[in-house]
DNA sequence: CCTGACTGCTGAACCGGTTCAGCATCCCCT
DNA sequence: AGGGGATGCTGAACCGGTTCAGCAGTCAGG
């Protein structure tokens, strides 16, 4: 039990508390040979110095703070979340950045409120965000509490020069897939998107509606919400629809791809044969499914370490940057076969 | 931006530090009248106390931590973290607590310098392991470091009374997957475990051995590690041995499942007509899987959620207590239907 | 009328670090 | 010999809360 503090330190030594500080810290003002006895004292008592201390007198709390938004459920099963996370993590880990993670499932309030408790006890230094949305309140709330922020896969269009971000282009994946889909011999699709007020998805619609164009597709948009049960209904509904059925679906996550497959299995309808399908994320679910879901691969984990290197560079330099992310890439698998 | 503090809020009332204080934290010695005072204009102002200042004063973090010690892949793909963390955090929030994540991947050595750091930082008051391990050197580590700690599912026939934790009784798991096995017929099943290194391990396999035993029922044991890839080698391996083959197998945990699932789909075998699975966790990919795969449901959301409030309770009265987590329920699907 | 308990409040110490201004030394240069 | 600039160190203030001892004022009981 290491009740030890610095001015225990200091006296064991013989010095001032502000030298061994200086030497704790690599600062100049002591001399290597000070510096030596004080680093290996440290080491030999296993001490470090307290972070409440620190974070007191340097007005700083080694902390970034994320909320994870979200239906605990669509949390739990969602890869993607965790593969982010465990980049974040790694990132931050590596520049001594503690991660503070909250979960709120009631929406927005709660993260807002969160960020506004978070500012006001100087709780943590910076925030990620990430599913930007339409008129999004929070860059400005955040300005606002002066906390820091960056803003993760920020659709490139929408990409603002005042505050830094990870930016995804997701027209060139919108063209990517409608290529496939189109080389494949599709000439009428469905593109099953999530909520439009995530800016993302508008651009997603708007990508895959001008690169059919372009090919003479038709397309049909359905919204929904990223949940299983979404993909299931979705799908359900688009293949009772009046008009000549589409040959190929679009689906905005990985769960909605497996409910669409349940759906059409339900049906007793085959993919690819009688509906092709694309996911655009990828995940070990597409991998697994039968027939294994062709999806766009876009490296969540390697997307999250990024931001988070992004966030760092803001603390502590305050340097505002966009960096745009490489563009997903498609892995081919069973459900865009071709006979 | 708030640059208020409480001698700010002192000033403009009137008052002293101290009455602000014991005005914010419902401590007597204020009259209602002051602390209904203190309390609006904190409200007005949206003031928070600075958690580094009440931190270093009060000796006191106000978050626990947590080490996720694996595989970033196997962290990303296996939902049974997230939910567990869901359930984690959501009861954290409730107590007012803030959860501080790690993940690590060069394994329990970094884990246990991070308990090290945590300590002597004093940064987090308390922490949540899991995956109890034979000579488990954490709780004497974390002990001699004076951090409180929960063991989250601790096998029920290693729940030791000295420190708080949840504990789960496989051997009634075992029983009720065994019985499940032999209910539909089977004689001969093969369990692919985990490593052994895991005290759960051992007893699901010493549950699966002794009810098999009495049911009359041959075991094949195969230790593996839990990746997909391990689950997919182990039923190579198994429908290659010389002797007679088994017709049914359980897997520790639902990726390895879903590896068996490959395997047999290559080698051109049918389940559950060739051979029956069961998985020890279910997840959204045994329900997906096809055919969907019979799994032992654990709920490892609610199991979080009671850790947490265990860890909550010792924190705050130092109340050691062990509460046992309900028995899992199998979830029946087609991987053992019989035809 | 005096005592003692209780209420409401305050000044000051304290938590464990960081950082600034200031003070010796010592060395180099002219 | 003396001025100027590093170098190495220290005392004290400060970060923003909590908490303790103490001090008036009030009020009930004997």
């Amino acid at each position: 039990m290491s009740k030890e503090t610095i001015t225990g330190l200091a006296k064991r030594l013989g010095i001032s508390k502000a030298s061994v500080s200086y030497a704790l810290n690599g600062q100049p003002g002591v001399s290597e040979l000070t510096r030596r006895r004080v680093l290996d004292l440290a080491e030999e008592l296993d001490w470090y110095p307290s972070s409440s201390a620190r974070a007191l007198s340097r007005s700083r709390a080694g902390a970034v703070g994320m909320v994870l938004s979200a239906d605990p459920l669509l949390i739990g099963t969602e890869p993607h979340y965790m593969a982010m996370l465990a980049g974040i993590e790694t990132a931050l880990a590596e520049g001594d950045m503690a991660l503070m993670l909250r979960m709120v499932d009631k929406g927005p309030v709660q993260e807002q409120s969160t960020y506004e408790r978070w500012a006001g006890e100087r709780k943590v230094d910076g925030v990620l965000i990430f599913d930007h949305l339409h008129d999004d309140p929070r860059p400005t709330l955040l300005d606002r509490l002066g906390l820091p922020f960056v803003l993760h896969s920020a659709p490139a269009s929408a990409a603002p020069a005042s505050y830094s971000g990870t930016t995804t282009d997701h027209a060139v994946d919108a063209a990517t897939i409608v290529d496939h889909l189109h080389d494949r011999g599709h000439r009428r699709i469905a593109h099953v998107s999530g909520p439009h007020r995530f800016v993302h998805e508008e651009e997603r619609i708007r990508g895959v509606r001008e690169r059919a164009a372009r090919h003479g597709l038709e397309v049909v948009q359905v919204e929904t919400d990223y949940a299983l049960t979404s993909g299931h209904d979705a799908v359900v509904t688009l293949l009772r629809a009046p008009e000549a059925p589409v040959t190929a679906m679009v689906f905005g996550n990985d769960l909605m791809a497996m409910g669409g497959l349940l759906a059409l299995r339900e049906l007793g309808l085959r993919c690819p044969d009688d509906v092709a399908m694309v996911s655009w994320d990828d995940s070990l679910h597409c991998r697994l499914a039968s027939p294994a879901v062709t999806a766009l691969s876009r490296n969540p984990g390697m997307q999250g370490r990024v931001a988070a290197e992004l966030l760092l560079a803001l603390l502590d330099t305050g340097t505002i940057q966009t960096k745009p992310m490489p563009h997903g890439e498609l892995v081919l698998r069973s459900s865009t076969a071709t006979g």
